[in-house]
DNA sequence: GTTGACTCTCCTCTTACAGGAGACCATATG
DNA sequence: CATATGGTCTCCTGTAAGAGGAGAGTCAAC
């Protein structure tokens, strides 16, 4: 019989684990004497003690460890220990493609600019045009009229208060300097039934579940820094893209005066590449 | 301006959060009301919050990302986090590979049997003797004088309350039925000054940082599953064994008479193999 | 008898929020 | 104007697997 010191120095067990696991009802002391309240261990435990380390060291919980000692669906619960490892995994090493492309990128410039999110991009009604644009200039001349005459259609179906109600996608695979495919997309609560202008329809996009998204401070010329920076990205986290890439205006002339106060989102859909 | 509510759908970050997040100071709201408590935030704080949410996604923890935001000692924080994310990969893969190992055990037949543990051997100073041996039975034969031998010249020497005091060391790299090169050994608390016999000699047993350790229970014929076991194990887990293996008897004819109940830890010293 | 090393129970702390209770607030509808 | 509904507030608890420590009792040796 051993004191719990002993046994903790027989077993590399420490003395508070021992006596977490005797109160998870894993692995009673052989002997407890009633009147000190000394736990005793022996030998025979060693087994227990062997397998619940054993255990623990493939990060089993408690609570599955005392089922698989009790000898409960053992094989069920390494497979699901192993799929939800093989997850961590997974997890782990996109969060260190991710820290790897910051370190990168403070190569040149030592500045945390642009932070890359991945985020889900949820399923839209949008009231959209495709058109394609001889020049931006040419699109940011054609834009306000689109969102008064979806106003004058159907004041009600306007929900201006999300600051991403309004973005474009562009259509074309690659970058592009003239004759821009772009959609011009506002979201809205429901299809109206008004008139429709010429090019002009409701539509539902579907939900991507990953996109990589940026931030953009500062004025629209500035922007392919953006496209640089998030582009890198999917590429130093061994992505692709899957869809056209969006573009949301959050701020912008309609409400801030300086342009170095505007401010849109870039959203590239994205796909992991198989290992 | 923006309620909670809105905020939290618009940058995908949960109420909670938010809250959370200004508790800790890492993000307040453009405005408090002072009646009502009311929390609202403007579009000028997704910069803030993209950073945040970035930041989470690589992993760090708020501490960190407090100093991130506050712009310090950006680069450092940068490498430690990666290389903590480098130990955690490694991490997950050890205990995969166990995983796998049992896995793979139970399609043969679906028990648990033997399970393995990885321990540190400590440094241990041990009174020795190294002999071929011509069976295992000659070996059991010769064990008992040499206990009664040191019990003879030191007798303060021994620390016989410690089960593990007493292996030995297989010398030979394979297993041999014939001519096996064993090397006696049993801790002592110091080196004693007595005259030793023939062979026998004091010594320092080097600290040994991984070993795969088995536990078996029963008789000795058994003891080849138990290693077999062991070096499956080591196998699957891209370990090289780095030392002679070790027989600690725990428990044994001397303490317990059914053979069944006897009791004996193998443990082989590893290298994890690089990638 | 006294020391020093062990051991006991009980309490708090760790992370990044989630869940819920009970109360208050805002807006649309009848 | 009253009410219904849904959003928001603060405050409390819970999470996993123990670590750390306080204060008191115990064991063995000198």
């Amino acid at each position: 019989m051993y004191r719990i010191g002993q046994f903790s120095n027989i077993t590399k067990v420490s003395v508070k684990a021992l006596r977490f696991y005797e109160g998870e009802g894993l692995l009673k002391p052989a002997w407890i004497d009633a009147v000190t309240g000394y736990r005793y261990y022996s030998s025979d435990q060693l087994p227990r003690v062997f397998k619940i380390v054993a255990l623990r060291q493939c990060g089993f919980a408690i609570p599955e460890i005392r089922q698989i000692v009790a000898g409960k669906n053992i094989a069920s619960l390494f497979i699901s220990r192993k799929r939800e490892l093989e997850r961590q995994a997974c997890d782990t090493a996109k969060k260190l493609a991710s820290i790897n492309h910051y370190l990168d990128s403070f190569k040149d410039g030592a500045r945390l600019q642009y932070e890359i999110v991945v985020k889900d991009l949820p399923r839209v009604l949008v009231y959209s045009m495709r058109t394609i644009v001889a020049s931006y200039d040419d699109y940011f001349a054609l834009f306000p009229a689109l969102g008064e005459s979806l106003a004058a259609i159907n004041p009600e179906l306007k929900c201006a208060d999300n600051p991403f109600y309004c973005f474009i996608m562009y259509h074309d695979g690659e970058y592009k300097e003239r004759d821009i495919d772009i959609e011009h997309c506002e979201a809205v609560t429901g299809y109206g039934n008004g008139k429709l202008p010429e090019g002009v329809q409701f539509k539902t996009i579907e939900r991507i579940p990953e996109a990589a998204c940026v931030l953009h401070k500062g004025a629209y010329a500035l922007l392919p820094e953006a496209y640089a920076a998030v582009f890198k990205w999917i590429d130093d986290n061994d992505c692709i893209t899957s869809d056209c890439p969006r573009e949301s205006y959050i701020d912008g002339i309609w409400n801030k005066e300086s342009e170095d106060d505007w401010l849109t989102e870039i959203q590239v859909p994205i796909l992991r590449k198989q290992k």
